[in-house]
DNA sequence: GCATCATTCAACCAAATGGTTGAGGGTTGT
DNA sequence: ACAACCCTCAACCATTTGGTTGAATGATGC
């Protein structure tokens, strides 16, 4: 179902369009930051916030969606949980790029020709 | 103009906003892809695109607004250059989830039982 | 069985998003 | 001066988003 390792070919972007999206919200934010203290129920999550449980619902199915999180239902009660393996697939696309320019600032900057290569990535020479 | 690092108040998470949104949308991730390559010139960014040079320059500017482009205004034609930098501070709020979970996903994995309980999973780092 | 709690579904709304086209505004070249 | 070029601004449109309320579903408790 998770295509982040697997298809990762140019279509299946899609997930990333998901999970940058569900983070891009701050009360979405909030409850991931929550989740990552231990799962919680609809209602207990719900709490802190200033709005309906209805919309926290829609919240956390758009982060379902986005298989930041998954439900545990039990009973009447639907308990969510992180789910950090997407997480780690987000950060890991983003460390294609910063990590070529931590590295950039840190020492190569300085040692770095300009690879004119074909597909590898050639720094900015920027400013 | 940049608070990833210093007010980190509540309110202050709209950068993050910003960042998540503009990485949600896979014409600006492709660009992202194309500018870590090198800087280049809003024509020429927009030349791989099936789509308007405008809806180019909106979405360049909703990068820009994310602080992940910056602008070199060169007489008619502006330089787009990726600004790695932010990119680095949200990878950096998702190093505080992920970092987390992978301790856990690697050694703490195998001696945790499923811990459906309420107790609570792990102490992620907060803040 | 019936009321109640926990959660989701459905309809609705205002606002934002992503795209289009068309009109400028400077810059460059002749 | 003038046309061509690069780019942004402005208006517009369809669709999505984030929120609301109200009803429906389903498990629990009396």
């Amino acid at each position: 179902m998770k295509e982040p390792g697997s298809a990762a070919r140019a279509d299946s972007e899609e997930w990333l369009d998901r999970v940058f999206h569900a983070l891009s919200d701050p009360t979405r934010r909030a409850l991931v930051r929550r989740l990552s203290a231990g799962p919680g129920k609809v209602t207990e999550l719900a709490k802190p916030f200033d709005m309906s449980l209805n919309a926290i619902s829609k919240h956390l199915k758009t982060l379902e969606k986005a298989d930041l999180i998954k439900r545990d239902n039990a009973g009447r009660t639907s308990v969510c949980s992180l789910d950090a393996e997407t997480l780690q697939h987000a950060q890991a696309w983003l460390d294609q790029y910063t990590r070529f320019w931590g590295e950039t600032l840190d020492s190569l900057g300085r040692h770095m020709k300009r690879r004119t290569g074909p597909g590898r990535s050639r720094p900015a020479g920027r400013r």
